[in-house]
DNA sequence: TCCATTTAGTTTCATATGAAACTATATCGC
DNA sequence: GCGATATAGTTTCATATGAAACTAAATGGA
């Protein structure tokens, strides 16, 4: 690929992900959204407590790369909808695990199977070889970016 | 790749998308945003300007994936900085030309440079081959995108 | 022990966003 | 030509979002 010098948006990497991304998501969105009444930072919650139940807000905000704010109120709503139950932490009382109710497991055992096969089908255009190549694409991509933004990080301290 | 059956959120890899997007859109922002008081929006209508000057906004918005009220908003704030000129079509009393003044054709010509800079920061983490691999995987998943939602919106009406 | 600092989580506020209604112009069928 | 419909673009309104301030609890050092 020679170096550009003039900026094609139809070539610009960065813009592809993007419009691609926000329409995967949103078809995603869109369907799990509709019957469950549910927000993409909620799904994500519940998506994290369904994996690992008792996690704390924090806890959550960091493996769904949510801020805090973004965790507090879906974790909010969801209480609202009595998806959810909180427990105090024993030790720390600034802590509280969160665990999926009857009501949010349900629900995470509908959207799974659904969330999965929307997956397979957005994915069922490659060939076998071709989603490796993907997955080993975003893997290094991800991390180059992890490394990216801790270096500039260090370069703001 | 086997049917998964468990959702793990860190190999789901619309998730993985939305994750990885968002941090280089992000970074990207943060450059021309800070330099330029810029937003997302906004810098996407320069830089569709700046390579087809004179569309109407309607065509604006269908080269940017955006809506028509985003990019209303965007030519707005831009024409108020003065950043755009908008010209009366001829024919058609609805339609309007527009183009970059010479303060946004000095942004343009700023930001493109920078914007292609960043796009090559972050391919760097990938061979030439990778690069070209992750060029038609895009385009594969963009144009099947393109005709899942197609088959949806059909079978709606 | 007590003050300063850190951390978990919430609230507030200002701005961004999207859907739907609206305005103005253009086009189509008759 | 003229009423019905479609299209370009804007406005309105309700909601989503993010940054920063805030509260409450925990920790660390003198």
């Amino acid at each position: 690929m020679p170096n550009k010098t003039r900026l094609d948006l139809d070539s610009f990497v960065p813009y592809r992900l993007s419009v691609l991304t926000n329409r995967v998501s949103g078809a995603i969105a869109r369907h799990y959204s509709e019957r469950f009444d549910l927000s993409v930072p909620e799904w994500r919650v519940i998506a994290v407590l369904g994996q690992a139940p008792g996690l704390s807000a924090r806890e959550v905000a960091k493996r769904t790369a949510m801020d805090k704010v973004q965790v507090s109120r879906a974790v909010q709503s969801l209480l609202a909808a009595k998806r959810l139950t909180r427990t105090a932490h024993l030790q720390d009382g600034r802590v509280a695990h969160l665990s999926l109710s009857a009501r949010g497991q349900a629900i995470y055992d509908e959207v799974v199977p659904l969330a999965l096969s929307l997956e397979r089908q957005f994915l069922s255009v490659l060939g076998p070889g071709e989603q490796k190549s993907l997955d080993t694409l975003l893997t290094k991509l991800s991390r180059h970016m992890d490394r990216m933004s801790a270096t500039e990080d260090a370069a703001l301290s």
